[in-house]
DNA sequence: AAACTGGCCTGGACGC
DNA sequence: TGCGTCCAGGCCAGTT
């Protein structure tokens, strides 16, 4: 479930690493991973090219080559970049092999295989890249833009805030910490929060993707950064997977629920449904 | 246009 | 012990 700010860490850890090294061969395990173009042509696009930089948009990873193309990895839920030694044994999940002309590998994996990877000139190609709403931790998100993208919506909160199109990079960890702090509970449709809410809202998401990053990103299952270290975020989680533990605000039991088929972790007495 | 639903995918937890 | 079922939740396609 790697997130904005894992992703953001994996790009940071990415970064130092890979930039200059020249790409001398590239092997794939599992072609499911690699969603376009088709792998012949994926594999010599890429062979001979010198990685100029690392980005991020969203949850989506940009590692950008000397020939102009981009490869964009989108990690979905177990995928996972890991920079390792050229000796170093083959994991079970590494499921695409870059290696670099200095023995250097970077190895791209994923336990689920749901982790998708373009290779493309023009960004627009990659997925939904293109069409995802602002980055919530940039300068252009400001209150006014968020009262301006709240203003027609009507949909709950929970699934409003997962969509991509509407503000990139949160997933339900994020989210679920964001409401808590916000004190508006997931299943309250856009239409019933209050002007205060939402300021409060704007302010919350910041702070806990701010704060994620500043922790290397949240190690509740499988995610670890570029270099394979785990995060700590999960130590300072609000209500995310604290079903039944009480609220550090006021005692009361976390509960659980289930909006738009996802669970939904929050405290009844900081987060009602009703005025 | 926006909102919602089901599908993809597999390791791990759980019940019998 | 082992089998079946459910859950985790990224995004996407299809439908309303």
């Amino acid at each position: 479930m790697p997130e904005l700010p894992e992703v953001q860490t994996v790009v940071d850890t990415l970064k130092p690493n890979i930039i200059d090294k020249k790409i001398e061969a590239v092997e794939v395990i599992e072609e499911k991973l690699v969603e376009k173009p088709r792998l012949e042509e994926f594999k010599d696009l890429l062979v001979g090219q010198i990685i100029t930089n690392v980005k991020r948009r969203g949850k989506y990873i940009i590692i950008e080559l000397d020939n102009s193309y981009y490869l964009v990895s989108h990690l979905r839920m177990t995928g996972r970049f890991s920079y390792v030694d050229d000796g170093q044994e083959i994991g079970d999940y590494d499921y695409i092999l870059f290696k670099f002309s200095d023995n250097e590998e970077l190895r791209l994996g994923s336990k689920r295989k749901f982790t998708r990877t373009y290779l493309v000139d023009d960004l627009a190609d990659a997925g939904s890249l293109t069409d995802l709403g602002p980055e919530p931790l940039s300068e252009e998100f400001t209150l006014d833009m968020f009262k301006e993208l709240i203003a027609p919506r009507r949909g709950r909160m929970k699934p409003l805030l997962l969509n991509q199109k509407f503000i990139a990079g949160l997933g339900s960890i994020y989210v679920d910490e964001s409401l808590f702090i916000s004190g508006i509970h997931p299943m309250r449709t856009a239409d019933t929060l209050t002007e205060e809410e939402i300021t409060k809202l704007h302010g919350a998401i910041r702070q806990v993707l701010a704060e994620g990053i500043e922790h290397r990103g949240t190690t509740k299952w499988d995610y670890v950064d570029a270099s394979g270290q785990a995060g700590s975020y999960q130590d300072e989680l609000r209500v995310y997977d604290r079903e039944e533990e009480e609220c550090f605000e006021c005692g009361t039991k976390i509960q659980r629920t289930k909006v738009g088929g996802r669970s939904a972790y929050f405290c009844p007495q900081c987060q009602p449904l009703e005025e």
